[in-house]
DNA sequence: ATATAAAAAGACCTTAATGTCCTTTAAATA
DNA sequence: TATTTAAAGGACATTAAGGTCTTTTTATAT
């Protein structure tokens, strides 16, 4: 469905909120473990969630990774266009470059209301609203995230 | 949304059954030109698409590509299934290995519905529905397939 | 039979995605 | 202020996707 990298940011930034909602700024280490990706790969990828402005991050001892409280909530669509790029649910279907909204391309019609429907959903899906779903039942998340 | 080499086969075999309702084989260089796809690319995956099955080929002069009339109907859904994999919309959204139906990852719900209407599109869309959909309007196909 | 046309096969090449490792920078605290 | 801790940065390695090129096989028409 998503990229690895779309795929590890949304579950890094999901564990994140997590954790700042208990005021606890979690490290890649920790991170990494917990959702199971490789640390590195991970690191990279929040790396550049800081540089989008995403998450802030401070350096050395107690350091680690956080949500500024004053932004407003992250989308799902914030996260996945700004890594998949703001285009996947608008291309055609079949790859053509001619084929927009008025197009008669065989597969545009069937595909259309369905990639409308998940631009819906990740527009309206937040990280804090999965994060917080989450948090009542912490058990589960950390094993499965 | 779809991998290259599926769109490309997908474009490939609405073409040639579209040509085949007029009874005509079209051949490796045809179908690459009309589709607009590069052609040594596109032989291989046709040459896939024989080895599966989904198609038949003749070699030599006035060979080409062609559906078995005696064949059923080939649904999207054979040919993503057969390239991307057959688990594309039952893996868990956030790539969790652990996700099946019944479990609570916090994206599963929210992507669950998507994929099963997806899913249902493409078992039910057929090559053959989107070549008679497009063999009422030739000109508008041979420019834009 | 032979020339020709077209698919099949196999060996490559390129690019993008995924991922690792090592060094540098910055923050905290002992 | 020195040491430790953790993120940032940069270089590199691996794999998969996308794509090309040349040779071989097979069918057909002359």
């Amino acid at each position: 469905m998503f990229k690895k990298e779309t795929e590890y940011a949304l579950r890094s930034l999901i564990y994140i909120q997590i954790q700042n909602f208990s005021s606890k700024r979690p490290g890649i280490k920790e991170i990494s473990t917990e959702i199971n990706t490789p640390q590195a790969f991970t690191a990279k990828i929040l790396q550049k969630l800081v540089k989008s402005g995403f998450i802030e991050s401070i350096k050395g001892k107690n350091g680690g990774f956080f949500f500024d409280p004053n932004n407003d909530e992250t989308t799902l669509k914030d996260i996945i266009y700004s890594i998949e790029g703001s285009d996947i649910y608008s291309r055609c279907g079949l790859g053509l470059s001619t084929c927009d909204e008025t197009c008669s391309c065989p597969i545009h019609e069937s595909f259309s209301e369905i990639r409308k429907a998940t631009e819906k959903l990740i527009s309206e899906e937040t990280i804090q609203n999965l994060a917080k779903k989450k948090s009542l039942s912490v058990e589960i998340v950390l094993n499965r995230l």
